[in-house]
DNA sequence: CAAATAGTGTCTGTTAGACACTATATG
DNA sequence: CATATAGTGTCTAACAGACACTATTTG
């Protein structure tokens, strides 16, 4: 048989094959805190309970499993994120109670002021302060697929500033650097947090300020297009 | 409907997933060269081609994509290699002709010696140099799959000693040196090399010597069971 | 002026790069 | 001895940490 032969007779549907989701982890930087989007589940299983704004891949309409995460992402807050990453993948034959499951996860950050209407406005879909993540219950393994996103934005704290495409496109570096900082967990030297974003020249200067109401204004940059990819020899202390 | 009934209802069969499969990418180190493994398809599409030594989920008996991975290397070695770690998830319309496709990568690393038996044996698998890989024509997508472990994996070169995972269990500095220099496509300072390793304390002095056969025998180590997740502060040059 | 926040100067400590040196094997 | 390979001593350069200092705003 030769192989269009075997194109034409293939169905697909003759193979058992794992369901697979993708699964996107959205963050965002607000108030002080990091916070995750999470939407309540309106189908089984795990009916009523607030998971991650995933889905299954829309075969007519996705071309990649990246624009699976994207369109999602859109449906729930209206916009598409400036930065998205995958994560990992985990499937295995327990996470979901209907069959052997494999979901595609990604990590993607969004400045919150850019989605606020929407996700106010809606009550299946909300932001949730990643301490207080432990004491609720989350749908199937999203609980553990947030904890690993969260430990993966951790360490690009320490050699990236990825993190600031969870502010707005202009934001100061008093700002930046506290978002490291919650990211870390602990307070950063703010010399060494500036020196090398200087060095590496990744930002520019708008040449506005913005004050927090007192203290001297600080001044307002942009990221360059290339500095979310990269990345410093040397890391912060961990 | 409660979730009780849903389950029992609900037929995996009547919804159109992508076809799921898993490639590891299996690297070994062998006459000062890198080389990966390949085998020959036997089966459309792309057969006759060769290609990353990957299959469908067994939901049977596979518990988990990483079972699978090794399952398939298993099969193909006769062995289950000492370093396992997911690379990334490709999902999208085109790469297979057959229907929208997703495959789960993994990055392998083995020591030559411990499947050299079996591998020597079957002709439908062998090693390839990395280098030589330009020239042939793999199936699917597997060519840009194993340009992505490689660099992976030259990444890990410049911060962590993942690449001594691809030499046998007792090996030399200047052996993991030339691993990590061929992985880094330059020469690395001796002295930088070896310091990082010494303060780390990441390896353990087995007491024996291994000779080139001419100049001074270099002492034997062995990986300590957690220095394969240790990571430098500091970046080697890149 | 004080208080608050932004931003700098400068010293120290750590660690990678460079490279010459010593050590130990073979023939 | 020469040659080859393993391994060390030590200086320099780069860069993060520490922390005191100056700068600019509001009230």
């Amino acid at each position: 048989m030769n192989e269009k032969t075997y194109l034409a007779s293939y169905k697909k549907s003759e193979f058992d094959t794992p369901i697979i989701t993708v699964d996107p982890v959205l963050f965002t930087y607000h108030e002080d805190q990091l916070k995750v989007l999470l939407v309540k589940r309106a189908n089984h299983p795990d009916i009523g309970l607030w998971g991650l704004p995933g889905g299954f891949v829309d075969q007519e309409n996705d071309q990649s499993l990246e624009q699976t995460a994207l369109r999602k992402l859109n449906e729930k807050t209206g916009v598409i994120p400036p930065y998205l990453e995958q994560l990992y993948t985990v499937g295995n034959a327990t996470r979901d109670k209907r069959s052997w499951a494999v979901t595609v996860c990604y990590t993607a950050l969004i400045a919150h002021q850019l989605c606020e209407a929407k996700i106010a406005d809606v009550d299946d879909a909300h932001w949730v302060v990643l301490d207080e993540l432990e004491k609720m219950t989350l749908a199937f393994d999203h609980a553990d697929i947030i904890t690993k996103a969260r430990e993966r934005l951790r360490q690009k704290a320490l050699y990236s500033i990825v993190p600031a495409y969870a502010l707005p496109e202009k934001f100061t570096l008093p700002e930046l650097q506290h978002v490291h900082e919650v990211l870390l967990g602990k307070s950063i030297q703010k010399k060494s947090f500036r020196r090398r974003i200087d060095q590496a020249e990744l930002l520019i200067d708008t040449g506005e300020m913005y004050s927090m109401g007192s203290g001297r204004p600080a001044v307002l940059y942009r990221m360059k297009k290339t500095s979310g990819d990269y990345t410093f020899v040397r890391n912060l202390e961990s």
